[in-house]
DNA sequence: CTTAATAGTTGTATGATACAATCATATAGT
DNA sequence: ACTATATGATTGTATCATACAACTATTAAG
């Protein structure tokens, strides 16, 4: 029945997007913020980036970045480098330190996760890190096309 | 692996939270905000109650809940009644109007979520929608006994 | 009958975000 | 070559959901 999975998943977002709203704001996040993470993240995983590149992997307006790409590059987390070939761009590259952080800060999210799903199967806990992944790519299609 | 899967599930939440922040803040919400959208959802599935226990069955504060049901009341979703055997205490009970609107917003809702997944099987649908919940029960038991 | 606890509201701070204005540099049109 | 326009980045400002703390009113407990 399609409604009804669809009944589903659509109340379990909203369900969840409170639950993560709630999270994000409750915890003391030490040297990491979340919103930075997925910033170094990229920047780690896909190299080095200006602000603009980064702001349309991560969907995100130009100037949160900016903001988010300051505040890591304070932290040590991140050098920025200007550009030889265009005066107005910058690179932003992960430090060792930045990378070490990123690691830690992983380490410890997937511990939590690890702990939340502490009595679900290995195949659910398969399958719903598949279907997580493949929710994520439809919302980024769907969101470059429409908007 | 369960390294693996873990890794996956830890990352993929890190992307849609970001994702969902995102499109909370963009989307211009006329008539229901997404946060409400679930307090009139509670009151509705749930029959009427006072904003200490929506604030526990959603749990968020009190206040934040106190200030979602006011806004609620004044848009005429909700109706809040005065308990006689308890002068501190109120009812909140959702009105027609409101019930009108949760159903229109829900509907919306689930329209976008089946645009989103059109390219799923209704069995990844099913599995996704059953996975999710689990995950968000997951979370509330985490929480209720953690934090 | 005074003190504690409880339901709810309101004041204040925060943090991630978007949008708009701005600055410096680069590219295009004539 | 000179002006107009486009582009990368930053900064100012507003918003919004939220938490925490202070407060009010009422009820329960000692």
């Amino acid at each position: 029945m399609k409604e009804k999975s669809l009944a589903q998943i659509e109340l379990e977002m909203a369900v969840l997007s409170r639950r993560i709203a709630s999270v994000a704001r409750s915890k003391r996040e030490e040297n990491l913020v979340r919103a930075a993470y997925l910033l170094l993240y990229q920047i780690s995983t896909h190299g080095p980036a200006g602000v603009k590149g980064l702001a349309e992997e991560l969907q995100l307006d130009i100037s949160t970045v900016s903001r988010q790409a300051a505040s890591l590059d304070q932290k040590g987390y991140v050098k920025k480098t200007p550009l030889a070939q265009d005066k107005r761009s910058y690179l932003y590259e992960i430090t060792e330190e930045g990378q070490r952080e990123m690691t830690e800060y992983q380490k410890v999210r997937r511990e939590k996760v690890d702990e939340l799903l502490v009595d679900w199967t290995e195949e659910e806990r398969e399958q719903f890190g598949v279907l997580l992944k493949k929710f994520n790519e439809s919302v980024k299609v769907y969101w470059s096309s429409e908007d």
